[in-house]
DNA sequence: CTAATTTGTAACATATGTTGTTACATGAAG
DNA sequence: CTTCATGTAACAACATATGTTACAAATTAG
């Protein structure tokens, strides 16, 4: 099964936005991200439907953060994504009438449900703020490195 | 992403075995599932490796489960399926050189790997033992209900 | 010994989902 | 009115899980 990276990828981008003066174009992040400019524009756009970024078309045209990078969780995104799925193992039935199955479920289910809770309170937890902090922390690391 | 149901299913096929005399074809147990039978072959071949269960080809063959209940846990048969992937989110770019990218995968597999820490703990407290238990009081109830 | 039964396995088909690409419409700025 | 940018539909490419067909190998019944 294909791992969906949108998260990773919008993390991404916003980070670079939140550095970035004025708005970054769909090219732009594209090649930032490596990936095309549509995709850019249908992985945003579900952002800009939820209030977290602006886009604006024609000259000095793009994207832009619309809300405090403190405000903006990872959760928020998750949300934001449509909530896709999170695991990638699961029930082969998920209505079965045979008892033994039944079990079988429950016991998944609870399992995952924790599992889920968990990733779930982690992610509200940690905003746009927290990375944008941890990359400026890696850069100034890395010129100490360097120098 | 298509979620991975051979836990679910291995579960399944064992508990079925667990309650029935004798082995079990890879036809019967293909019918408990809903499945082909090349399909139980092909997954319950796995268990065989791990040494969780025993086949014998022609007349009267079968599966047949060759280890405690109480000493199979949902750890153990995720191990013998190959450990296969939990999480359907991953990385866009498993090694960037980008250090915002960094940050984004720093922040992201530390969460992830707690919750698949938790999720593996759990899986290691839940026997097949457990599960029969499970059924058992659910076939209990049934047949008071319908009495 | 032969036929029937059952696993073992390779090869291929199908289904689903993610990502990538092309094409074109729409709107804004120079 | 031309250029630049988003918006979106439609389709292609790719990955992976599951399903199916075909046949070899082993075991047991008769």
């Amino acid at each position: 099964m294909k791992r969906d990276s949108r998260l990773s990828s919008v993390l991404h981008a916003l980070l670079h936005m939140a550095e970035h003066d004025g708005p970054m174009t769909s090219e732009t992040l594209g090649q930032c991200l490596g990936t095309n400019p549509v995709v850019v524009r249908r992985t945003m756009g579900l952002l800009r439907d939820a209030g977290l970024v602006t886009a604006e078309r024609g000259h000095a045209g793009g994207w832009r953060i619309s809300a405090d990078l403190a405000t903006v969780s990872l959760r928020r995104l998750h949300e934001a994504l449509g909530e896709p799925a999170i695991f990638a193992i699961g029930n082969r039935n998920e209505n079965p009438e045979c008892l033994v199955e039944q079990s079988v479920n429950a016991a998944l289910e609870g399992t995952f449900a924790e599992a889920e809770t968990l990733l779930l309170k982690r992610f509200a937890d940690v905003t746009l703020a927290d990375l944008a902090k941890d990359f400026a922390r890696r850069h100034a690391e890395r010129r100490t490195v360097k120098e």
